[in-house]
DNA sequence: CGACACATGTAACACGTTACATGATTTG
DNA sequence: CAAATCATGTAACGTGTTACATGTGTCG
């Protein structure tokens, strides 16, 4: 939101409509969140209701606190601690450490899933228009990470097979202390 | 939780436990929240109180409904639209979009940052002891993650190279609908 | 004894999601 | 005219995060 209000004040859903041109509706975005998260950016102070008329619409515009904040947020590289827990990371994890889930049969239904979305994403690429270029990098981000998801896979599946037989690893389970066994 | 209570009921402090056993204390889990989200999964009727002696501890059985939905979970792939947004893709197609951003700037920055990541998980990795299987994958998962993300900044870096000089794609600004200018 | 890990919670908060309400304007 | 789009909100809900409270057990 605060990089789109940098040049010129706007309004809600000019907001939607820029925010889904750059990012090639890849994350639609739910009008109603962008009204309440105008509300909140107001409420910190980062953008306050537009003193220059707005042809009946409500227009916003960024403080120099919410430059500030900008600033900050291209400045600042996004770290890997902060982004969010990998879903299937987590899964495949769990189905190897829990016993009774044919964790093979899990890495071949991801394979096929994302190899399909990774077609659909090729074929959304080439259909894309020339201008449209931070669109394309979007598209081509989600290339890169379906490709690198695949070759995961693969990798896993080798790992499953050199692992063949050997004892479900050091069953992992958290050391229960000893002396609590016989707590009241 | 659902997966690590399939075998056998267990306890607040214990799933946290083998949840951080299995995943690598990658994604650290706060202990306030196990407690909450066994109270949401009781409420679901996924998991209930377990029946047997807990030694004075709170246990926690999976009910046959949360087998179904485990089975569920594990079956069903992860969509690549059920994936939260990527901030880094959003940051970059927002520094093209809107002008007075040094996008070089921020792919370099990133690129160090990511770079010094993947230095750290390969050391990481080849720290890891052998047995610990489920916690290599979820290391090489974000390696291979990582090495992705470089590879799609490289891209970036040439596709504006490429672009250089020529004026901003297309200003990707949304029509204001023309009627619309002169309303009360 | 004092510090620390174990163990179980609760309250407050932030944020994203969905659904709903309301009205103006455009268009077939 | 009717339907769709534009436009601005609000309410309810789910979940993750942080901080706090409380008590037990272990260990130097």
């Amino acid at each position: 939101m605060l990089a789109l209000l940098q040049d010129e004040p706007k309004y809600g859903y000019q907001l939607r409509g820029e925010f889904e041109a750059a990012t090639g509706a890849t994350w639609p975005l739910n009008i109603g969140q962008v009204y309440t998260t105008l509300t909140r950016l107001e409420r910190d102070g980062l953008v306050r209701a537009a003193s220059s008329e707005g042809d009946g619409r409500s227009m916003y515009e960024i403080t120099d606190a919410g430059r500030t904040e900008l600033a900050n947020w291209f400045q600042t590289p996004v770290a890997r601690e902060s982004r969010p827990r990998d879903e299937l990371a987590i899964k495949l994890a769990l189905a190897l450490a829990v016993p009774g889930v044919d964790v093979s049969a899990v890495v071949q239904r991801q394979r096929m899933s994302t190899m399909q979305s990774l077609q659909e994403l090729t074929r959304q690429k080439r259909n894309s228009a020339e201008g449209e270029i931070s669109w394309q990098l979007v598209i081509e981000s989600m290339i890169f990470g379906a490709e690198a998801e695949i070759r995961w896979l693969d990798h896993c599946e080798a790992m499953l097979l050199r692992h063949r037989g050997k004892p479900r690893p050091a069953p992992q389970t958290y050391d229960v202390p000893a002396d609590q066994e016989a707590r009241s």
